[in-house]
DNA sequence: TTGACATATACCGTTATAGGCATATAATGA
DNA sequence: TCATTATATGCCTATAACGGTATATGTCAA
């Protein structure tokens, strides 16, 4: 067997560099299929496999403008991702690390006095 | 060509589901193969060749311990896996938006006074 | 209707795995 | 030294999936 589970989970979509880079444009705002390709630099048929992938796992929805297809970032399928790291992500968020800091300067305070 | 990127960089790491099992368990402390092997259900050589992976891109580290080898988490290699979502994860947190927005309103008073 | 443009799909060859199984390496204890 | 335990490695097979190229589908404009 090759891998257990298959492009069709976010972990999988996300893991290839140039859907991460779709991705990344698309963060910006809707685009169309050519222009991904330019961008990145890209054979057409390439992109829109890449966008089937992300299309499947939900990232990406396309809405039609005449020959063109807009293809525009749907954030949501990233949570299971996002919930995973949190587990590990403690000594790597620096807003936890804010929060983390207010409160024993709090708890400093209330002990003083 | 197979996948442009490898095993050997984060996001292939933790795409596939066992290894990222590893990790949850390895999370709450060092274990040694033959342990996870049995939590995980998983044949020793499995879990010695995915710990080899993780192990390439630094997500864990090993300590002898007479015949067993005890493997530890470490959570830094995680970083750019965590940097790349965070300019997904607005919508994802919005806590930590609201609290980021309170926080900041704490500083902006302290200041002026 | 025809031709140009935009995108999706199909097919092909190549390659990187993942799992299964056997075996090598290494440490311990009798 | 030898048997046992713990782990790593090597070999094999099957398969997923990437890129490349050709082609199908679909839309617009003349």
């Amino acid at each position: 067997m090759a891998r257990a589970s298959v492009t069709s989970d976010i972990f999988n979509a996300v893991a290839e560099v140039h859907r991460r880079e779709i991705l990344d444009v698309l963060v910006a705002g809707e685009r169309p299929v050519g222009e991904l390709a330019d961008v990145l630099r890209l054979a057409q048929p390439q992109v829109s496999k890449h966008l089937r992938v992300l299309s499947d796992v939900g990232l990406v929805t396309c809405r039609a403008e005449g020959r063109r297809r807009l293809y525009r970032l749907e954030q949501e399928p990233l949570r299971p991702l996002y919930e995973w790291m949190q587990k590990y992500e403690r000594s790597l968020n620096k807003r936890l690390d804010r929060l983390d800091g207010y409160l024993t300067d709090l708890q400093r305070k209330e002990e003083i006095q």
